[in-house]
DNA sequence: TCTGGGGTCCTAGGACCC
DNA sequence: TCTGGGGTCCTAGGACCC
């Protein structure tokens, strides 16, 4: 008996998730922005059905909105990242393993579940996680994750299976491979789509047949990977705890252009809090540190971009000192007469607390900067984001990115609570 | 006329994902 | 006026070492 796994992928999530706090939308057609409010990054089926293709820029297809009556949000990851966390641990309730593999999508591990009925199982998840969140999901099976995932698309796009649908020991699934086109099989991009189609290999049953030696040769052992995945031979393992990230990246664009360096370096210091944060809360510490900046490609005007990186004697963790690099960085690589629209900072070379140097030199972290990075994390959980931040980061900036459409923080705000008349 | 073999590490670039 | 952000993995090729 083979493994069995189920991809739990909510629909049109970042729509559904305004959805949820606003019944009005339900029935129209709903978009929501990228950071900036610059692309279109969700829509709903009534927006796909108007032609809005995913990442087109918001001020082509603003014209649309008034024509059709189009509901339009600036993304909310406030509001989104609570309703994942609540999809995320009803489905934990429903099964013995799983892996969190996005915002939105989770593989869910049935292998000796197969008594139940899968299909029927898959049903029960979709009613509960409806039922305790509001969030509409599809359920797709199959014994590897690629099959759960093209499961998963034929679940969505066939009303008929009423949102699940199981490809494991399907009698037709030959003839279900021969109707899917490689560019949507997980894994296949748009570049290795367009070389499969150049050399006859059209569909999902193609790639599975081709020749192992060519489909490495073409596609990497990733590509021979995609290959087995299809003919149910699963290679992907599950991975239950997220393994800590290897690089933080934290960047922003900003509302307007900006050109002073006082500006870029409050941005700076605002995003290297960000990953810092987001390194403390892996346990990590870090050894290398990126900072960037860009004027605004699309724009015709003089164009810059550049970066500093440093390498640190021993691994950090302390915001102070990383935000000190950042501006020597950024003091480094600024040019006047310019007009940025972005800056960011990377940390790379990133260390488990515990790790490397700090054994070697039986030292390492000043005890009292750690306690004091605790307390600023634990005040800014309990009480909220930058209820403590630091002076570099500036107040009430004006660089901060567009976000006219935003919907309130109704989970996470105690000031932005539904109200029930 | 002749010009080793093999290993490791690092980086840049390319591909993919949501 | 207006074009997102954040990740992962693999490979080839060069540097360097013995």
């Amino acid at each position: 008996m083979g493994e069995v796994v189920a991809l739990v992928d909510c629909n049109n999530f970042y729509v559904s998730c305004e959805r949820v706090f606003d019944p009005s939308l339900w029935g129209v057609p709903v978009v929501v922005l990228s950071n900036n409010d610059g692309n279109v990054i969700a829509r709903s089926n009534e927006a796909k059905q108007l032609g809005i293709e995913m990442g087109t820029p918001w001020f082509k297809c603003a014209p649309l909105v008034a024509r059709h009556g189009i509901r339009v949000f600036s993304s909310n990851y406030a509001l989104y990242g609570d309703m994942s966390r609540r999809v995320m641990e009803t489905l934990a309730g429903c099964v013995p393993a799983m892996e969190v593999y996005s915002i939105d999508e989770a593989f869910l591990y049935l292998t000796g579940m197969e008594h139940f009925g899968l299909e029927e199982y898959g049903r029960f998840i979709r009613t509960r996680v409806g039922g305790w969140t509001g969030m509409p999901v599809s359920v797709g099976i199959g014994p590897s994750k690629t099959l759960a995932k093209l499961a998963n698309r034929i679940a969505k796009k066939n009303p008929e299976c009423g949102g699940v649908f199981n490809i494991t020991g399907h009698p037709r699934v030959d003839d279900i491979l021969d109707g899917i086109a490689v560019e949507n099989i997980w894994g296949v991009g748009s570049r290795y789509a367009r070389m499969l189609h150049e050399h006859g290999v059209h569909s999902a049953l193609d790639l599975s047949r081709a020749p192992d030696a060519w489909v490495r040769k073409k596609m990497t052992v990733m590509g021979l990977r995609t290959a087995w995945e299809l003919r149910g031979h699963p290679c992907m393992e599950m991975e239950e705890a997220p393994p800590p990230k290897k690089a933080i990246v934290s960047s922003r664009s900003f509302g307007r252009p900006v050109e002073g360096l006082d500006e870029l370096m409050e941005a700076a210091a605002a995003y290297t809090t960000r990953a810092a944060e987001k390194l403390r809360r892996q346990n990590s510490l870090v050894c290398g540190l990126t900072v960037f900046l860009t004027t605004n490609r699309f724009k015709p005007e003089p164009q810059y971009s550049n970066a500093a990186t440093f390498s640190l004697p021993e691994p950090t963790g302390y915001t102070p000192h990383l935000i000190r690099l950042a501006h020597a960085g950024l003091r480094r690589i600024y040019r006047t007469g310019y007009r940025y629209k972005k800056v960011g900072i990377m940390l790379f070379d990133i260390v488990e607390q515990g790790e490397g140097q700090l054994d070697l030199f039986g030292g390492g972290v000043d005890p009292r900067r750690q306690a004091l990075m605790e307390t600023v994390d634990r005040l800014n959980g309990r009480f909220g984001k930058s209820t403590v931040s630091f002076a570099a980061e500036g107040r009430g900036s004006s660089w901060h990115m567009r976000r006219e459409h935003l919907s309130p923080r109704y989970t996470t705000s105690w000031l932005e609570l539904p109200l029930v008349r």
